[in-house]
DNA sequence: TGCACTATGTACGGGATAGCACATAATCCA
DNA sequence: TGGATTATGTGCTATCCCGTACATAGTGCA
């Protein structure tokens, strides 16, 4: 471990973030000093369409939503991001598509870096960038498997999936969300939400109230998932076998 | 320009891949040893769910779509890879995600190299490896733009969509496949791929016949086309701009 | 406490597509 | 040539979800 105050402050952060946690000691140690630990509130836009990246984003505690907008307004979750992740990684050479942004979904901190020095670390090769492109590969399962989710799956079960990617990212079993911002993030209807919603807590599965939904019963939650999730959670865990999520 | 026999044979055809294509001249020289032209037949699988890979593709005039199954069999095409990319890339490293998969959908030739040999070169780093990942980056636009289209766009939009992309990856006009096989790609009935076929071609778009689709009206279908198709070729244009696809 | 606002509940009609059944037409091959 | 096979056409019902409209219930603040 190194002894200057920047890394005693913010070593055991880095720790938090599971994918910098499988990082070497001394590769993280020299990362520690272009580290910085911000707050994302809530509905932030990491990044917009198109835009140029200004950093890359490392979650702690806080959940970030990929979307990809269409020009109708309309838009879909293509994957979550949380504290087993990195915002903005694949967009790290070229810039943003045109369609696609990143939106806070649940608040808390991240570690951020700035995409320059990324990118430089990034080119040097070695773990940093296997660990980037694992990671990498494991959301384009996820975006893969989101695709034919939307196509074959009902709503009630994609809401399973979307509560469990999230339980899986967080400390508590409570996640805070209007039926409103679910419906957003799934690309369906508030009142397909509510009905799904109303027959998971009928079943005593959850139990929401004023957008916080708590999770009572993830076992039977799990039974019902299609098997979209099993498959993305299997697929991290295949290519990046260090994270720790449930 | 080398003088081996090798070179001689081999790289004129080198260059009718696009990605290929853009490389500098002495590294395409060097890979040219390793690069064997395979003939690509319809129907065939390049790689399985969760094999192992063992040959990265580049198409010259065959054309490829990965797809991604679920349990109960259906699946959706979640990419269409032709003489613009490369098929097995996004999983040089880690092997295969559990559910996805590649088949030729229209026969044709192909560039082939061991994942082994194009490792070693990818991880030099430089210009193949930059190269690579702007194709990855492209390829996960296109399946994020299929993800939302899924959800949002009818059958008829989704099918010119598929048309176009494919039409844009070959030399002529007219596409080798039955309503059932594009009903299998899209993940939809073949009674809807019929319907919506015959929308088009009653309005004089394209004629078709016991499983030959002859485009006549391009200008028209890409007026009629949702906006996922020129999202997913403006990205590309935008990310390797040394291709000519229209 | 009461009012404004936000979140959730419910109901109705309509459209797109699925699932199924079967008819017709084109092609291939013995 | 004729029969088997493959490809396409069509019509039904069922289901899921959307769009809309409006009712009710919680929450926060003056």
């Amino acid at each position: 471990m190194g002894s200057s105050r920047v890394d005693q402050l913010i070593l055991p952060v880095l720790y938090k973030n599971q994918l910098l946690a499988t990082l070497p000691a001394v590769l993280l140690q020299r990362l520690a000093f272009a580290l910085e630990l911000v707050r994302l509130e809530t509905g932030c836009v990491l990044y917009e369409s198109g835009e140029r990246l200004h950093h890359v984003y490392f979650p702690t505690n806080s959940i970030v939503s990929l979307r990809c907008e269409l020009e109708s307004g309309s838009s879909g979750e293509i994957a979550v991001v949380g504290n087993d992740g990195a915002v903005g990684i694949a967009w790290l050479l070229g810039g943003q598509p045109q369609t696609s942004q990143a939106v806070v979904c649940s608040a808390g901190f991240a570690l951020r870096i700035t995409a320059d020095v990324l990118l430089r670390e990034f080119e040097h090769g070695g773990a940093l960038q296997h660990c980037l492109l694992c990671y990498m590969q494991a959301l384009i399962t996820q975006t893969a498997q989101t695709t034919v989710c939307n196509r074959f799956h009902g709503i009630e079960q994609q809401l399973c999936r979307w509560m469990l990617l999230r339980l899986d990212r967080m400390a508590s079993n409570e996640l805070l969300a209007t039926h409103e911002l679910i419906a957003i993030m799934l690309g369906v209807r508030r009142e397909s939400v509510t009905q799904a919603a109303g027959k998971l807590q009928a079943a005593g599965l959850i139990h929401y109230k004023h957008g916080r939904i708590l999770v009572l019963d993830r076992q039977q939650l799990e039974a019902l998932v299609c098997e979209c999730y099993a498959v993305v959670t299997h697929e991290y865990h295949r290519l990046l076998p260090q994270l720790t999520t449930h």
